[in-house]
DNA sequence: CTGAAAGCGCTAACAC
DNA sequence: GTGTTAGCGCTTTCAG
């Protein structure tokens, strides 16, 4: 067995609250005493017991992170800066895939707070009301991270999607572009679809453009598939169409493959514009101009506020939109040029 | 506060060993109090406490996965899997990001050791002697994946990276390559650095093709700049290359990118072949065709693998490699064809 | 079948 | 300065 602080007293001839004042930075003992400890605990190779720490304080220094898939490449460039803000507070984060299934959620969400973890992070998914529910009866903070809740007060660390999408439109059109067509997601999604395609119509409008639904696809999902799939019905819609705004790289990637397969030339014939600016951006042909949410930096900062919720060292959390960008590559071509 | 099972034992007017008794569902009490106690539980919406449990019972049900890197394309696919098994076997994962400093893993690794995780899975990079101290110091199973130890004998999960270059380099080879470069890691690294270079050597004299420093590029990591840089140079070296090996799909891309800016056109001047089938081989243009890992099922593996060892029901691990296979896609062209 | 009590490793009063 | 002691919430003998 490890040893424990009874070991170092005995070991020290000291009592285990000496130990346990030396361990914890606490005053109340001499320096003599100080050495004698700390060559003890040397000599046993003693390391406290968090476990036991965490019954006793009610901390666990445990956070918990909940993703619909690790593996993305939005997830897993938020859960970098996730971990990040949380070692740096002293905390350690539990990963969990809900696999967008409401009923994983949930086991997990016990899970957490079986284990008493200190907090929570949320990420890209709606929170339901069974969600809500444990959250409550955890009383722990909650984060969430690139979405929002529509229906309870949780703090939030996302861009403005709407605002995102509209940018993205106007690039187009300041690029001279008129026919303008978007690979959306879905209506039923309040955080990623329903914002950006409102953009997208938005910024048409503002700039006397017309809109119908041919101008639009929308889809369950915001993979290359999805992408790859919606180009060919885009393209029958609207056949005169030289621009695209695709509402995640994914998509936009998925769409370039489908023009490459048709014979479509990017960005001569059909110009395209993302929206995560994922790695995978910068690492197709042509490169593609994107919007570009800050996902580490995203996943940074719920950390610290997480943490900070934890520490109590701010009682209200403040939401935070963080600011987005447009990354010019290569896939928009500039109509006005000719 | 939580409740607690004293809490319920009151509620119930039980004693709290009976509660333990049935929330752990052992033996020794009349359905009545059964139903009575479940009750109460219900009725207080009591929850275990994990921690507690934990101190008695020297089992955390969680354990530490250490990856150089959370956000790289390779290690979220394997920590998906490893996820999968860990919470298939009742345990969490925490995630700790080395970013390949041996300060920050050692540090890592005690607070896992803090933590009383009950095992370890340890990703990507090289096992040093001061990871082995902490590793037999802990006490616990540790399981490697994607890599393997060249020192000391601990379990791994991994494929054979030395076949799986030869049979890249074949594949080339049977398409009627004959002048053939690789874009490779470096002689430092034993693990993916040495084993695929050789296996591409060995390939090429099986085959009476000849091998000089002209053939090949070694690079520090394996990232789509690495691989971008490396066409260059490989193409002056090498005038007459039709086909490239490169050691990570990452490179492959890399290259491919530059070769589209050089005005190479792929596969029809130039064939590549990458090396571990990411996601993004699926997603370029032309689509990559590579050497397959099993990313996820090796994270799976590795985690099942572990779970048993912490369970105890294999005492002796089997280290496992894993079987790789050649996705054939757009990026080589057969010579043999005309 | 059920309860009392010891104790996991530690912290935090409270004494001396 | 330092030690004693009472728990944190739970499991697990050991009695009854």
């Amino acid at each position: 067995m490890n040893p424990t602080i009874k070991d170092v007293a005995k070991h020290a001839n000291v009592s285990i609250a000496t130990v346990s004042r030396i361990v914890n930075g606490l005053s109340g003992y001499s320096e003599e005493t100080k050495k004698k400890v700390q060559e003890s605990i040397e000599a046993l190779g003693y390391q406290p017991n968090a476990i036991a720490r965490g019954l006793i304080n009610k901390r666990t220094q445990t956070i918990g992170v909940l993703f619909p898939e690790v593996s993305g490449m939005l997830s897993s460039e938020v859960l970098e800066g996730v971990e990040n803000a949380a070692h740096d507070g002293g905390f350690s984060v539990i990963v969990c895939n809900t696999a967008s299934s409401g009923k994983r959620t949930v086991k997990y969400l016990r899970l957490l707070q079986e284990k008493r973890v200190d907090g929570i992070i949320f990420a890209s998914e709606d929170v339901k009301k069974e969600y809500y529910k444990i959250f409550e009866e955890m009383k722990v903070p909650v984060v969430l991270v690139s979405t929002a809740s529509t229906q309870y007060d949780l703090p939030y660390v996302r861009v403005n999607d709407y605002e995102g999408a509209f940018k993205a439109t106007e690039y187009l059109i300041e690029k001279g572009h008129e026919e303008i067509g978007m690979i959306g997601g879905s209506y039923q999604d309040p955080i990623a679809g329903i914002p950006r395609m409102q953009g997208f119509k938005d910024a048409l409008q503002k700039h006397g453009l017309p809109f119908s639904d041919d101008h639009l696809t929308t889809n369950e999902g915001y993979r290359f598939q999805n992408g790859k799939e919606s180009l060919p019905l885009l393209l029958k819609k609207l056949p005169n169409m030289t621009a695209l705004f695709a509402a995640s790289d994914e998509m936009a990637i998925g769409a370039m493959s489908a023009a490459h397969q048709l014979g479509v030339k990017v960005p001569e014939e059909l110009s395209i514009i993302g929206y995560d600016n994922l790695k995978i951006a910068e690492m197709c042909y042509p490169a593609l101009t994107t919007v570009s949410q800050p996902l580490k930096d995203m996943g940074q900062t719920a950390g610290e506020i997480l943490v900070n919720l934890i520490k109590g060292e701010k009682k209200e959390a403040e939401s935070r939109y963080m600011p987005f960008s447009i990354v010019e590559r290569q896939s928009v071509s500039d109509l006005r040029d000719k």
